[in-house]
DNA sequence: CGAGCGCTTGACCGGCGTCAACACCCGTGG
DNA sequence: CCACGGGTGTTGACGCCGGTCAAGCGCTCG
């Protein structure tokens, strides 16, 4: 029911990537690459900004890149047969987004940014030109296909299973922050209810009967961030015992 | 002459393939291979027979190759958090399953036959020497990597949507044979039901209903095989109009 | 022919969807 | 500074879909 909003204006470019000192490097795509495959890098890797709600690319668009994140998060959202629109993963620091791209040369999803997001877009021309000469971008490349399928996977199992309650504290595991455990990043109750198929009164009523038990603890006055108080209790909610 | 470490009642060597002359070749994963490729093939590609409920391989599983299905329907099982097991994908003719032992050296999933089935298994040996010394397999893989995870995408968006009618509606849809337009393959209520997060009450209700309107005709004293009379009316029910 | 398994059907009830009202935050303009 | 309005989150009331439990049916195979 929700229409994919047309916001593209909210993108800025940053400037080209140096790829060889990038922190980002090991988790990415480029981990194996050497100084002579760098050197034989001949388009630019533009490094970009796209601020909270606006679209990186839509579903079916001709594709310009791969791209992986430095910072932020993004939505893939897939529109179903009967029109309704359904989040089907959301991706986070040092995942690639668009693979498909490479099979394809087009996007099988709309891609959104959740937060304020920066991150490059690698050329489809620089990927095909590396894995024509070098053998270093091909581990790396099936490592994200991998690691995309398993998140895939892992949605499907954990998020669309079992009672309202044991979704949406399965959903709070999952976005907890990498670095700051603990700190937990959720989104719109729409955005919440398109990933876990609930309704968002519902995701309401079980995050704040979470919170009601002294499970999380709300931070903001929106109410998208929170913290774990009781990680035990969140995780009997979640395998729903 | 292949060795076969587990010994698994069910199943049967039935020779080594000639991948050359393959009648899968088209669709396979070795479409692109020179007649030079195959010159380097070092080990033995064998030819495979499961029977229906039994195991070709099991979760964390050393990994002996890659599986490409020749006839048949392999379901791969998910055990998730609270142990219940569940279905996230059933794979077809043509299509490759175990593609992760490729990232990992084990697999993700358990795959069992949901039906009697052949397959060849291709070892990663012979995958990795091929990747090395050519670059005919790097698109086809790729294809493979993504037709997966497309089909991971449309199970969550179009297999766990709507109501109990809508999905039912839809697996018969997905479940069409390829080749006989009209004809159905449907498995036990209970797989159906962890393919579909239904109960298998439910499963049978909303199929018996779709009978009863004179959508599908049942073909099999076990109900396992459907006709699709009315494709306009199952396309409605799946679309929930 | 009987046992056992899987499928079907019925009765009942609870969780979640639906609709609606309200609270709260924020930006805008008077 | 407050008034206003729209967007989002929360809460309540109510009804329905689908889960649960249980009985019965129809294969298939010993």
């Amino acid at each position: 029911m929700t229409t994919i909003p047309i916001v593209r204006v909210e993108s800025h470019w940053r400037g080209t990537s140096d790829c060889l000192s990038c922190s980002f490097r090991s988790v990415a795509l480029f981990a194996d690459l050497t100084e002579e495959d760098f050197a034989n890098i001949h388009a630019p890797i533009d490094d970009l900004f796209y601020r909270a709600q606006s679209t990186l690319f839509r579903e079916d668009e001709r594709a310009l890149g791969v791209f992986t994140i430095r910072n932020g998060m993004v939505k893939l959202v897939r529109t179903t047969g009967d029109g309704r629109s359904r989040i089907v993963r959301v991706l986070r620091q040092g995942e690639a987004l668009g693979l498909e791209a490479l099979a394809t040369g087009s996007y099988d999803h709309h891609a959104i940014a959740l937060l304020d997001t920066t991150l490059c877009r690698i050329p489809l021309s620089v990927i095909h030109a590396l894995s024509q000469n070098s053998k270093n971008l091909h581990k790396p490349l099936m490592q994200k296909w991998h690691q995309a399928l398993r998140q895939a996977d892992d949605w499907l199992a954990d998020l669309n299973f079992g009672s309202a309650r044991q979704r949406v504290a399965n959903l709070a595991l999952q976005m907890r922050d990498p670095l700051q455990t603990g700190q937990v990043q959720l989104f719109s109750r729409e955005d919440m209810g398109a990933i876990l198929n609930l309704q968002q009164e519902t995701v309401s009523r079980e995050l704040r009967t979470l919170v009601r038990e002294g499970v999380l603890r709300q931070c903001d006055s929106q109410s998208r961030q929170f913290e774990i108080l009781l990680l035990e209790a969140l995780q009997r909610a979640a395998s729903g015992t």
